[in-house]
DNA sequence: GGTTACCGGGGTTACGGT
């Protein structure tokens, strides 16, 4: 089956060396993805090294032996190397591959790739002597490579002398192949620049499950821009009717998933997509799929009035795949630019539409974003806003620093040199200086907060969630997430700031991220209020807390390693704060019931920093001191104030807009607890 | 033990709708 149109015997098992391996073989995938290989073949096309973004570079050679002499099918042998290290290669020369691994990427049939400790023989074509004369006299000078074995050269010889070298251009051609196989086109444009008769690649999102017609398949596609050229979709996008299922097209029963809404107007196209693309679409692509599609040819369809595209086969590499399915999420920061502008636009018509649906109502999404930009919340400028807080420090600055003695050696903090403040003056409600023509003196117009900055002396009094184990929380992974400016979305159902449980995670498939979020009271421990402490309630989110603990966030319910971890840590800044509020609730839980809470909800949120309370201060805690104190020491630490949405009933209270008040938070930042000595080693 | 990447050239096949 393996023989040769010519009945030569180089293609006979029993002439192949052990553990080389046909080509087709691996073509016909009787060996898997990941399984080493090793093969003999010519040399038909070579693509010289270019660099990668790794360190590697790349270089890549088309071969064939005796057993796909005649196939239409490449073998394709793709070389990460660094460049001192790449092969050079020329038209027909023989190449022993020795220990390559077999992959699947970008195209339809399997190819292989070197690792580490591949070896690559390259014999010179033109001074292979036939046998019995020894192949070794034509391999090329490659660095610290023992002659292989005897086998091996007469194979070599063998198979150059014998099989059908049809397929191997001339030595011109193949120089020229291999000079411009360096020169990359680029063919990337967005849609909204895409012409008649052109052709593109395209990084776009699929906007509705594909149209699968066997042969081909139809896909839907935006990057978020425009074209004049495109059909105009409705103007209000409702589910399912902007691109749902088209009448007339037969719809095989189940076959199709509802259709999701695109952006309106004039942004999207139909691409019609044949083998082998088709298969990428067919098993890999659903509604919102992001794409990465190559050698798009845009025309006018049928009717002549709108653009479309079309993927055909590649006429010279017929198993070369030009789609691709891209993940918008990467921790590695490395997201492709074109496809990150593609989520920027997304972002930025998706908070548009919002706006225009919700005009007068703030919409939930852009709430946080707007306490910080939209003038229409009269916010201070930078500059007024630094005056102010200037002033305000400046008028509760006490030195209270030289009163402070026994501090925490193990909690260090940013910004030793801001003067330490108290928690009284910082809890004050915040205004604004309204300077206005023909008035002499600024008017002070009460503010629902402001962004200032403070340093504290503080120890702390009690902590939020109430066990340590739900100090983390899981929450789902957002495409937006690999944008800069990425602030995450309130409705998300557990947006740190509402500390709401966990729910909505169950039925959730997609990426999930455990983070830090927890909450602690402090009082003030500066010696001017030793009196009457005043304390607050302080938010401490993931990145905050991985500053304070130098912890990363796990599921504490399992990770028992993470949770000893956080306690060690804990305990630093605390001292046995944990220890007594079990303690307390023991005691508290007899004829209670004592109901164990695993999630977060909002009950258990922790009170507010309204001005009165907190002023007043709640002592609670104060009970349990009389029965034994918490032991545990002063430290400073940064607090920053800052402000969210939340629902208001009352129109009389609700200043943020229909249904909404500001409500003031404070949030820990530049804390450190000591880094944590661990006992086992990596 | 495993990431890096994916030429050029010039295009036929197809259902009917947005």
């Amino acid at each position: 089956m393996a023989s040769s149109s010519l009945g030569t015997p180089s293609s006979t098992p029993q002439n192949l060396p052990r553990q080389i391996i046909p080509i087709r073989d691996i073509l016909e995938e009787k060996v898997e993805p990941q399984q080493l290989v090793s093969f003999i073949g010519l040399v038909r096309d070579f693509r010289p090294p270019i660099a990668t973004r790794g360190t590697d570079w790349k270089s890549s050679i088309m071969l064939f032996d005796a057993s796909t002499e005649h196939d239409r099918d490449d073998f394709l042998l793709t070389i990460f190397r660094p460049r001192a290290q790449m092969p050079e290669v020329g038209a027909g020369d023989v190449i022993y591959v020795h220990s390559a691994r077999v992959q699947r990427h970008g195209s339809s049939t399997l190819s292989a790739l070197t690792t580490r400790s591949t070896r690559i023989y390259v014999f010179q074509a033109s001074l292979i002597p036939k046998v019995p004369g020894c192949a070794s006299r034509a391999l090329r000078a490659s660095s610290g490579l023992s002659v292989p074995s005897k086998d091996i050269l007469n194979y070599v010889s063998t198979l150059y002398h014998t099989v059908d070298k049809s397929r191997v251009p001339d030595v011109e051609r193949f120089d020229l192949m291999a000079k411009q196989a360096i020169n990359v086109k680029q063919k990337y444009q967005q849609l909204k620049d895409v012409h008649d008769g052109e052709f593109y690649d395209l990084i776009v999102q699929v906007v509705r499950d594909p149209y699968d017609l066997n042969d081909y398949a139809t896909i839907w596609v935006t990057d978020y821009t425009e074209n004049q050229g495109f059909y105009p979709f409705l103007e209000t996008a409702t589910e399912g009717s902007v691109y749902g299922e088209c009448a007339g097209f037969a719809q095989p029963a189940g076959s199709q998933q509802s259709a999701r809404s695109g952006p309106a107007g004039k942004m999207s196209m139909q691409i019609t997509c044949w083998e082998p693309h088709a298969s990428v679409i067919r098993s890999k692509v659903k509604a919102n799929t992001y794409l990465s599609l190559r050698n798009v040819q845009v025309r006018h369809g049928r009717n002549g009035a709108n653009l479309e595209g079309f993927l055909r086969e590649d006429h010279l590499y017929p198993s070369k795949i030009n789609a691709e399915v891209l993940q918008p999420i990467d921790d590695s920061g490395d997201l492709d630019p074109r496809l990150k502008n593609l989520i920027r636009r997304k972002r930025n018509y998706e908070l548009e539409n919002k706006r225009k649906q919700n005009p007068p109502a703030a919409s939930k999404s852009s709430k946080r974003r707007r306490a910080k930009d939209d003038d229409s919340t009269k916010q201070p400028t930078a500059k007024e806003k630094r005056a102010q807080l200037r002033a305000t420090l400046q008028a509760d600055y006490k030195r209270v620093d030289q009163g402070l003695t026994d501090m925490n050696p193990e909690v260090s903090c940013q910004n030793m040199d801001v003067p330490i403040t108290t928690v009284a003056s910082m809890l004050e409600a915040a205004y604004y200086n309204l300077t206005l023509e023909d008035v002499i003196s600024p008017i002070r117009v009460p503010v629902p907060f402001n962004n200032a900055k403070y340093r504290i002396a503080a120890r702390v009094t009690d902590f939020f969630p109430q066990t340590l184990e739900q100090f983390s929380y899981c929450r789902k992974v957002s495409e937006y997430e690999a944008l800069t400016d990425y602030e995450s979305d309130s409705d998300d159902p557990v947006h740190p700031y509402s500390l709401a449980d966990d729910d909505g995670l169950d039925n959730f498939a997609g990426p999930r991220k455990w983070e830090w979020c927890f909450a602690l009271q402090l009082e003030d421990a500066s010696p001017q209020c030793r009196s009457n402490p005043s304390r607050v309630w302080v938010y401490v989110d993931n990145a905050e807390a991985q500053c304070l603990t130098g912890l990363d966030a796990s599921d504490l319910r399992s990770d028992t390693q993470g949770l000893g971890n956080l306690r060690t840590q804990m305990a630093k800044l605390w001292g046995n704060l944990e220890e007594q509020k079990l303690r307390r609730k023991k005691t508290a839980g007899i004829g209670k019931g004592n109901k164990r809470k695993t999630k977060r909800s909002r009950d258990n949120i922790p009170p507010d920093n309204s001005d009165i309370e907190m002023s007043q201060g709640s002592r609670k805690s104060d009970h349990a001191t009389k029965e034994a104190p918490v032991a545990n020491k002063v430290f400073s630490c940064c607090i920053r104030q800052f402000g969210s949405m939340v629902k208001e009933s009352n129109p009389d209270k609700a200043d943020a807009g229909d249904g909404f008040r500001w409500k003031r938070h404070f949030g820990l930042f530049g804390t450190k607890i000591s880094y944590l000595e661990t006992s086992s080693s990596l």
